[in-house]
DNA sequence: GATGAATGAGCGTTCATTCAT
DNA sequence: TATGAATGAACGCTCATTCAT
């Protein structure tokens, strides 16, 4: 009766709804999402999903979102020489990588998913401020004479995100396959 | 009248049905592929198909070993001292990926859906073979000097396939940033 | 508007549903028994059918249990001697089979299918009590000397089931017949 | 080549398709009766079958006759008392039923798709000649004093009958009802 | 906000039959 | 005679979405 009772479930029910969708995208990918399924492990009917995300692509969106979110976090608050930068960088996300592998190859579901849904294509632009990112400190590392002059901060950058992004297709199955990649990447970059 | 206008048939319409899988993959992904699409793509009724494949994951498995197969080519048939294998090896890729960027769309699509469907996971297995090979490749060039004794084989073999393979999800967006990628590698590597 | 026009909508669907495929059945046989138009009939749409009844399986399942409880009813509430028990147990299944040919029609289809089909089988353990509950009442009725010691309960029992079961494949096409066979069965029996 | 080499074959394959479909109704029923599989089993093309019946319906007409010429054997060359007559027809019938019980399940089946399909109503002509055949030994009988004024020929024929022919739903799962109901019958009437 | 009912469009697959060879 | 290829029509079932309650 008095809705400020459940005015706070509202709320939960959407991140409930969107934790859900992200973790069945991480295990069945996008074509073993369905909305009737997260519902109803939710405990709502299929129907009612429908009041928090209009439609499917919603949700998506919504999932989309909070992976984007989850990453940010890696590059966050980091402070130090270019050098220090790259390399706390580099062990947040293997972290993250550890802690949570399914957060890399939802992301990866998405990525690829974005060359063809426009609306995905976010994630695109996130990449690009990642990259201008990268890109920066490598060049403020170049001019401090932490790199040498052969070190293209441009292709480093390149470099290390494809690394990265391709690191969700082991990073359930075959997780010290990319330990060793990025280990191998600090030994080139002499920042372990 | 003329056979020879009929007889390769038969060989085609398989041959034909595949490609147009593959083809749908790397545009749609496994979401989009319909066996109907691809029939009527090809000319034929969708009962028709079900005489090439039986089923569904039938085509794709066929999908699969053509993408390998492809694939496979470009490590085969090097000579040369383990830095000019390398070297020629990333190439073939490199050019691979310009003139058929599709290729890594698909497989970098068939790997994620290797993780949940052990029918694909014959793929991995592929890819142990790569490693493998790659390692043994580097070891025998820092035995031979062309590498420090700094360089771990393991380690870099796997810096190179988790970049290769992540470059399915640039190879038609964004194709410069596996150039720079594969650019930057080779320097590291000293093999360009 | 008026509420009790649609109330009583969600358990008519469902009786509707099952009336509908035990008619066809009847009419075309298990052959012929396709669930869109079953739905078509009581009309909604094919898919709508599949809310009331996962499967088409389980809506023959509740087409077999409404048969058997529609037979159970001649077997109910008998009281007398054993030799009118014989009487009205017969005269009962003669009655409806008069009223209802088609409940015999679909008893022999559903019979005959469940020497496949496992599920079905729930058929032959509702024959083994009817069996047990018809060799009581014989033997009871010899035990009073109602029946010579010549006659076998237990053969006496399996006659009459047989030739109750078969009724099933004259039911509709020959009546006469079953009224005759019944006929004579009772003056054997001398329960006319 | 020479075509007498090949003409023996084809009667020969026309039977087996037969026999095959025959033994395939009695096993699956008509329901799983797909000409593709007992060409299969024959070891001829699913098209080929079509040289011998043009049609999956004259293919179930071949049957048909078979399992008629097949039943009418047992109440061929009968010879002595009416008695004798009746006792001998309902132990061929028994024999055969014990030898080979799939031979009334198919005729049950055939029987009850009969009432839907005008052209398996063959079979029924076939049972009202052999309802004649009965009752005449029938009315012989009384009229010689082997049985008493009581029995009407009409009505135990149809008895008779009735039961053969619901044979058909136990001869398999439970043949010992049958050897009761037959035992019972040959008793009520005094042939045993 | 929450639900059961309903639906249209579609999916992979089956199958008797036809036909050119 | 024998076949592989092909097909139309269907089938059981799924799913995101809508809607009255």
């Amino acid at each position: 009766m008095d809705p400020s009772l459940q005015a706070p479930t509202r709320p939960d029910r959407r991140h409930a709804l969107i934790q859900m969708a992200y973790q069945t995208i991480a295990k069945k990918g996008f074509e073993g999402l369905r909305v009737r399924d997260i519902a109803a492990q939710v405990g709502i009917n299929g129907a009612t999903l429908h009041h928090y995300f209009p439609t499917k692509e919603a949700l998506i969106q919504a999932v989309v979102e909070y992976v984007i979110a989850r990453l940010r976090l890696a590059s966050a608050d980091l402070t130090g020489t270019p050098a220090e930068l790259i390399h706390q960088h580099l062990r947040h996300l293997y972290q993250l990588m550890k802690s949570e592998p399914t957060l890399f190859v939802v992301l990866t579901e998405i990525h690829l998913r974005a060359q063809r849904d426009p609306i995905l294509q976010v994630i695109m632009q996130q990449e690009a401020y990642w990259h201008e990112w990268l890109t920066k400190v490598l060049r403020d590392g170049r001019e401090q004479g932490i790199w040498s002059a052969h070190l293209d901060p441009t292709q480093a950058a390149s470099a290390i995100i494809t690394l990265v992004e391709g690191a969700g297709l082991w990073a359930v199955t075959l997780p010290q396959r990319i330990e060793q990649a990025i280990e191998q990447m600090e030994q080139w970059l002499g920042t372990t």
